[in-house]
This record gives structure tokens, C-alpha cells and sequence, in this order.
DNA sequence: CATGAGCGA
């Protein structure tokens, strides 16, 4: 055995078998020729190998660049090499032009967290600062209280005397004392109006054909409820439930629907539904106990 | 397994 044919069989790989034997009597073939791209875009490569007979062929590769990206992306490319190193380059040797180098700098990547958390301690003051403004701007409208709750969460709202603001006594169509003008009063809320069909129902928001699913896998969110629902009908929402400490999703949701019939079809649909590797538990929701 | 947040002067 030569050495020529030990050093042949320790780089011996399968895959480049073909390469290889070219590469051994590659001295034997004129060199590969590259020309252009000319003003065309018109590439041409011109090589040499030995076929299967074993006799030489030549080979010519005609490839169309394209011209205007890489010219765009080489100006490009041209003015980040003036940019100033950065990391981990800033402090290697400048006389290094081709320097690719794999940075060991920790970058902190920013977590969804539950929101009402401070993204950073520094900004400590300046959020009790904004909790103090709103807590001078809330004032009780029924003990005329300042800053302690809202009117809805005062503990004197079910025996409170009536206020002077507009509740649930209409003014009358009479002159206005100011303006001389006639007051104005909603259709809802004029003489003679139907109080069952529109008014006080309509501004209430219709959590009415609400559908719960459960079992969503922990990166579902609210666009891929709607992605998956809307289909079957309008959606007026889709909720996905968030721990508040975690900021992750609970696994459950809600979609509201315009219609109880595309709820229902939407049930019989989703339910028992495979959904990113789980099955979707799709039913009606009981309504929440405070609406 | 499981039933929602925040609004507002």
C-alpha cells in the first residue's frame, strides 16, 4: 500500500465521493472561469470535469443575477461597515475587517409580565405619583368623599338620598333657565317612548351568548380565539383569562357571539376540537355574577 | 382542573 492510497482512504467520505475524485486529477483540467456579471445581470461559469467515461467535459453555467436587490443590499451592506463596532467587537483588534465573532454578552430579553407591574424599580416614584393624581381626582358623587372610592364601590349606595344629578328622572321638555333654549331629552327618555325595546336594555353591554373554552394550551391568545371562532358568526370578543401574578394565559377563555344561533354552531363545532395538540372543551358560560 | 378586567369625574 502507497501512502497516496492511505491518505485516499482517511478522507474517504460517501458524500463527497464525486468531488473528491475530480479533486485528485483536478490538476489535469484547466482552471474554472468566472465571468461577468455583465451590465445584463448575466453571470457565466466555465468549468472543467471528467465524466463518467472518464473523459473531460466542459461545462458552462449561465445565471441570471439579480441586479437590483444586490445593489440595493450592497450599498446597504457598504454603509453598516462605517457603523462603530459594537459588544464584544468594540474591544477586539480594529486591523480584523472580516471579524465574525459569536457574542458572549448576556441581552435581557423582556417577559410578558402581569400588567400594573413596574417594567423597571426606577420607576417607583413617578408611578405612586400617578396613583396620588388619581387618587385627588376620585371623588364620590354620593358622600362627596375625595379620593377614598368611586361611586359605585360606596358603602352608602343603596340608602343614599337622591343626588341633584340626572339619574332616573327625565327632565320634562321645559326651558332651559340658562340658555333659554329647550332642554334636550334622548327619544329613549321622552314622553310616550317604548321603554321595553330600546333605552336602558340597549346600553347594556350583551354578554349574552357567551362561550367558555377551556383546555386552550398556554400560548393561545385572544387574535387566535377570534382566528378560530369567527367563522361561525360575528364575534363581539374573545378573552383569554391571565394570571394576574404570572402573566400567563389560565388555559380558558371566552367569545362572545351577535347571535345565540352561531354560538350554538360554534359549539357543536369546536367542541372536542383539536387545538395545538390539546382538545378544546367549547360550552356556553354561566353568566358572571357581577354585570 | 378551570367562569374574565377595568372603566370613571
Amino acid at each position: 500500500m502507497t501512502i497516496d492510497s492511505n491518505q485516499k482512504t482517511s478522507k474517504f467520505r460517501w458524500g463527497e465521493m464525486d468531488e473528491d475524485e475530480n479533486d485528485d486529477l483536478g490538476f489535469l483540467l484547466p482552471p474554472k472561469q468566472v465571468i461577468g456579471p455583465d451590465e445584463n445581470g448575466l453571470k457565466t461559469v466555465i468549468e472543467y470535469k471528467f465524466n463518467d467515461q472518464g473523459n473531460k467535459v466542459k461545462i458552462t453555467t449561465k445565471s441570471r443575477v439579480r441586479k437590483l436587490a444586490s445593489a440595493r443590499l450592497n450599498k446597504r451592506a457598504v454603509e453598516r461597515r462605517s457603523w462603530p463596532k459594537f459588544g464584544d467587537a468594540a474591544n477586539e483588534d480594529a486591523s480584523n475587517h472580516h471579524l465574525t465573532m459569536v457574542s458572549t454578552e448576556e441581552i435581557a430579553l423582556e417577559r410578558p409580565r402581569p400588567p400594573g407591574t413596574k417594567a423597571e424599580e426606577s420607576k417607583g416614584d413617578s408611578l405612586s405619583q400617578l396613583n396620588n393624581q388619581s387618587a385627588v381626582l376620585m371623588v364620590c358623587r354620593i358622600c362627596k368623599k375625595k379620593g377614598d372610592h368611586w361611586t359605585s364601590k360606596c358603602p352608602y349606595k343603596d340608602l343614599a338620598e337622591p343626588t341633584d344629578v340626572f339619574v332616573d328622572k327625565p327632565p320634562t321638555r321645559e326651558t332651559s333657565a340658562s340658555s333659554g333654549k329647550p332642554a334636550y331629552v334622548p327619544p329613549s327618555m321622552r314622553q310616550g317612548a317604548d321603554k321595553s325595546a330600546s333605552g336602558s336594555d340597549m346600553r347594556r353591554r350583551n354578554d349574552e351568548n357567551s362561550v367558555r373554552v377551556t383546555n386552550l394550551s398556554e400560548d393561545t391568545r385572544e387574535p387566535d380565539l377570534m382566528e378560530l371562532f369567527h367563522p361561525f358568526g360575528a364575534v363581539t370578543r374573545a378573552y383569554v383569562a391571565i394570571d394576574q401574578k404570572t402573566g400567563v394565559s389560565r388555559g380558558f377563555g371566552f367569545v362572545n357571539f351577535v347571535s345565540r344561533e352561531d354560538a350554538q354552531r360554534a359549539i357543536n363545532k369546536l367542541n372536542g376540537y383539536g387545538y395545538d395538540n390539546l382538545i378544546l372543551r367549547v360550552e356556553w358560560a354561566t353568566p358572571r355574577p357581577t354585570q
